[in-house]
DNA sequence: CCGCTTGGTCCACTTAGTGGACAATGCCCG
DNA sequence: CGGGCATTGTCCACTAAGTGGACCAAGCGG
């Protein structure tokens, strides 16, 4: 009998289990990163899956109603039924009625793009976004895109914060836990910024994920003072300077409390 | 090499695959019509799997953040992961700003509940509600319910409008496709219900679903002039009678037409 | 025209999944 | 308070379900 591990849990912990349940639900969140899907040769290459298996699994996903295959583009994208169940689970997890009003007042007071990302296993989700006035935006981040937790301005601050234990033991494996992103986010330059994250409660991320592209956060902790989520904002490096960074850092840590505030109350 | 046959196609299309994605699929949409979630024990009943099986499939769905187990309940429910990808396809899937706006209508002018439903496969599903003002309210309908097609206001008015083969298809073997349904709907009824609906444009069902739970509906067609959707009502039996029919049943068209046409355009 | 990438299918091999059986716990009722 | 019953959880021998190497076809660019 396999066994395989869980992403999540603090150690890998040996589930009996579905092979095929873990390579779906990556499937699923692999296709799930970018609105427009995923082609076959792309899923099978970041999934380390043969060609047919991958094939397989997607038609049978398909025949379920939970991924759709795009005519047009030929990619893979998230189906009805996913859309379905979503809508469904919606009920528990209330991210928008939580961080949208919050979000708004960010994106209208500083033009910048203001996120919300919650924490799932090692990986931050970004769950909401509001779109800032000035021009020039950043698309780096958007609904659905995932980092492990460390990277960019939201995983950041979340690294920051979280016990010392866990904190440690990402840092240990940081290569791979960070993959593609290790290589903007060296180990000591994310050391540094998590120990300026602790310092002030906000974090910055200079471009790390794309040059250019800054970003700010700060973390939203559930009533056992554990960090579940961030607000951030991002934009290009002239608005994120250092003398406008206390600005930003002051209205992202008011609104992380506000949303703290209403998940503990 | 196991065949296994899709639901929703005309035909049941032999798709080599994955009896696995099958059931988890399976157990997903379960566990999606309650908002409460099931029992372990619940979806044995429902899913003619065996105990360990479902039990092993849960365990690896819960490892992978799509089912939660409620502590206290003992129910699974929709995890988080779910609702990230639902959140994700719901950006192709918008059936809220579609239809939102005229539920609230029919919702205000009636003071009855008003519902949007759309066809998955040979289902309908729920995926909007609108409360309604009338303080005796039936919770047979809500989000995420499934009926099959020909079940239900929406399920009628549905099949109603399906092209003639299709429709002959599902009412061939009407009572295996009604399953537990079968009792109030019978073939009988539903044919009688069904030449009606075809006459006037709306359905009516006099709760064949539960007794004293009435309920009206008209369909939303796309481009090809398919039924893809219905708006519905849901009150009690006096608010249904006879004289007040026309009255909703205009109501009904006419936001079936307007979302039609939002959704044509 | 040919190399290269992509989509799709086949089928022998074997591993992953299955489910009958067992154990433990909790609850109701006589 | 003990026996019946429902529920959760785990084990492991058996085998069918899933795997993936191999193959074919189509499309694209040089």
């Amino acid at each position: 009998m396999a066994r395989i591990t869980v992403p999540q849990g603090t150690q890998p912990i040996p589930v009996q289990g579905t092979q095929v349940v873990r390579r779906v639900a990556a499937l699923l969140r692999m296709i799930g990163r970018k609105p427009g899907g995923m082609s076959l040769p792309g899923l099978v290459r970041e999934t380390e899956l043969t060609r047919p298996t991958v094939h397989r699994l997607l038609a049978s996903l398909a025949a379920e109603g939970l991924v759709d295959h795009d005519a047009a583009s030929g990619n893979w994208i998230l189906g009805p039924e996913v859309f379905l169940l979503g809508s469904v689970a919606a009920a528990r997890f209330s991210f928008d009625e939580l961080a949208r009003p919050g979000l708004r007042r960010l994106a209208e007071e500083t033009g910048e793009s203001a996120f919300y990302s919650i924490v799932r296993g090692r990986e931050t989700v970004c769950v909401l976004r509001e779109e800032g006035t000035f021009p020039v935006r950043s698309f780096v981040l958007h609904e659905g895109v995932r980092f492990p937790v460390g990277v960019a301005s939201a995983g950041m601050v979340i690294l920051a914060f979280l016990p010392k234990e866990e904190r440690e033991e990402i840092l240990a494996d940081w290569d791979e836990h960070a993959g593609s992103f290790g290589a903007g986010h060296t180990l000591e330059i994310v050391r540094k910024g998590l120990a300026e994250t602790a310092l002030r409660g906000y974090s910055v991320n200079p471009g790390l994920v794309l040059e250019g592209s800054w970003g700010m956060g700060a973390a939203v902790f559930d009533r056992d003072g554990r960090p579940v989520g961030a607000v951030s904002m991002t934009g290009i490096e002239p608005r994120f300077r250092a003398e406008r960074q206390p600005f930003l850092g002051k209205l992202l840590l008011e609104e992380a409390h506000r949303i703290t505030a209403k998940l503990q109350g």
